[in-house]
DNA sequence: TCATTTTCTATAGTGACTAGAGATTGGCCA
DNA sequence: TGGCCAATCTCTAGTCACTATAGAAAATGA
């Protein structure tokens, strides 16, 4: 049995993080030594390896709490994770599209200043008045 | 002279993010009417204009903060403010290198799936093990 | 036995808002 | 001038996924 420091070094997991998802119904309520220290077994620790490789993928706690429900029946059709993970896709996809364009603006803003006071700073100009932006963001 | 809500709407920003950025010491404390309610004038407008486009090109309130500083005084250098700017920029930059990591992962587990049951679901497997992963995320 | 390390619970803090409760104020119409 | 309703006020708490701290108890090694 691996005690919740054994288990953090394993995975790469924070103690207070392991507690806090335990807390949050994603590992069951651990078992417990006989001084009440949390201890955990093989299936536990592939578990929180799932969660975590499920957070490093950017899922939210709440997705994973689904696919975790999704997993306890194996003979169910997969649709629902299917789903899950197409949409974290959709998400990552909206969010680089929408640094792109923050991108574009900044590299603008941060690269066009000439002047060497700050009355005269094309950073703070740019900042101040969107409409010498070249498109929305 | 503006309401809180006339400023509102001519900024599109929020009544209460307005009264939290007054909290946060971004908007100088508000002129006040007879009852007071917060009345507003030209320059508060320009400056909460200047931080909803701050914001909105994903620069935190400390930066906002600083810059706003930075702008009370137009004689001094401005390369404060350039690099406030380039931290930006280097800052999204490497956000969309993250994100890119992760949609390519992403791809690849959220279009294999094959299987009809939770028990062969691509999916569940992949996010179980990174080994499956093409690279580091 | 003692000292050190680990673990326990509970609480608060992070960033940038957002939502709600309950009390006042403002402006309009009769 | 009264009445009414929308707008505003302050204050508190909730969001997300942790992270940090305090003070107490348990485990480990010499
Ligand atoms: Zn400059
Ligand atoms: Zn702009
Ligand atoms: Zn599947
Ligand atoms: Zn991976």
């Amino acid at each position: 049995m691996l005690t919740i420091g054994d288990l953090s070094r394993k995975t790469g997991v924070k103690i207070p993080t392991i507690r806090y998802y335990e807390q949050m119904g994603l590992l069951d309520a651990a078992e417990r030594s006989e001084g009440n220290q949390r201890r955990y077994a093989a299936p536990e620790r592939e578990r929180l390896s799932f969660i975590k490789h499920a957070r490093e993928l950017g899922l939210t706690i709440e997705a994973i709490r689904e696919l975790i429900d999704l997993s306890a029946h194996p003979e169910r059709p997969c649709e629902e994770a299917d789903r899950i993970a197409a949409e974290q896709l959709t998400a990552v996809r909206e969010k680089i599209e929408k640094l792109r364009r923050l991108e574009k603006e900044l590299k603008r803003i941060a690269t066009r200043c000439a002047g060497d006071q700050i009355k005269d700073c094309y950073v703070i100009r740019a900042l101040a008045h969107h409409d010498m932006c070249e498109s929305d963001h």
